[in-house]
DNA sequence: TCTTGTTTTAAACGCTTGTTTAAAAAACTT
DNA sequence: AAGTTTTTTAAACAAGCGTTTAAAACAAGA
């Protein structure tokens, strides 16, 4: 793993930025020497084509993207406090990474559509032993029936969308770019009390 | 309102195909063109431009997708039946159309993002007097009091995000386009489960 | 049948795209 | 200091883009 030069770290930064405001089909080569200063050659230079750069960020992305999920999961707590403090940090980083799961999402959509390297990343999380522990608690009758994709859609839907669907949302309700992410914080309450009431529904005379 | 000649009509239905399937960005006047089986020229000679066309396609999607929920909306039923039934229809209605969310939320979110006429579509929703049923149902203690535009992410969120995300998924976990749409038929009863026991509390001692 | 107006086409327009080339500038070696 | 390699640039490339033009094909009425 050698280090990059300046020069190549300045093009990855910029091409970071300007990939996941615009994706891979919105922006330009030029577009992204620009943004690092410099001649388009460049680019090319160093990463051989618009493509080969692009799949280097599209990857990183989704790095990001796990790494902080694996974070929280490593801590040591009970499988309700972890859901909890997932979808804490998990509104945190969305915050600071607005475009990420719309940029993931849609260059996976893409015809020719980024893959991601499955074992490594996914690995990385079910490492952590979260996806063992679900199991343990469902067998203790401790935590609902319900498929591990399950859990995991029904966390990452209330987490992501309403992120993504800022702008729709904005739109529909006429509201500003503060009032969103002020309901974004009440909104966040919900979520971790629905889905904790619904993965450990404790209170008595429910139907496991 | 001037009946559309059978040529129009052609294009149109083309052009929805693929804006739908690559967004604006993602595709060519004469991508469009051949799927619609002409020139390059027609399309232009019909509506002027790329972009006009979009549009004209871009808010017949919005149109599509928020006519979805008046008809839901309008039926005879308690608010969770009309819950209910909304998700259900909702699931129904994305696996026909599996590029809508995706597509709205993407277009918006271009730089020189489509605008959705908002007063037209959203108060056709309003009309039918959802909006305030809930506001009834949280005045006499029979619905949790939260917001509209959370209600709103809730629902959406769990309803949108898991179509949106069918690549994402199905790469994560390995799993073919079956398999996948199958989880997602299990999947929509967690999510009515969900959602109603949230909003709908009934079951004794709860924070409401 | 000729005329008029509409619909469709092939070809071209100027511009931008991703990529390459060849020369200039900078850095390094000896 | 001269020579060599690496980094950077300006300029060019062919290909594709959205759009326009001008002529062909077609339809309808006289």
């Amino acid at each position: 793993m050698k280090k990059d030069t300046p020069t190549e770290e300045k093009i990855k930064e910029a091409a970071k930025t300007v990939f996941l405001a615009k994706g891979f089909e919105g922006c330009t080569s030029r577009e992204i020497a620009n943004a690092a200063g410099m001649n388009v050659a460049l680019v090319n230079y160093y990463f051989r084509s618009k493509s080969q750069l692009f799949k280097l960020i599209f990857q990183s992305a989704v790095e990001d993207f796990m790494l902080s999920m694996v974070h929280v999961f490593k801590t040591e707590q009970t499988l309700e406090e972890k859901i909890r403090y997932f979808i804490e940090k998990e509104y945190e980083f969305l915050a600071k990474h607005q475009e990420l799961p719309n940029f993931i999402i849609n260059e996976m959509n893409r015809e020719e559509g980024c893959s991601i390297e499955h074992n490594h990343h996914f690995q990385q999380v079910a490492e952590t032993g979260i996806f063992n522990d679900c199991i343990k608690a469902q067998a203790a009758g401790r935590m609902r029936e319900i498929s591990l994709l399950s859990m995991i859609l029904l966390i990452m839907s209330n987490c992501h969308y309403p992120t993504m669907s800022r702008k729709l949302m904005q739109s529909i309700h006429q509201i500003s770019e503060e009032e969103y992410a002020a309901q974004l914080a009440s909104h966040k309450s919900h979520v971790m009390e629905m889905i904790v009431a619904y993965l450990f529904p404790k209170n008595s005379n429910n139907t496991l």
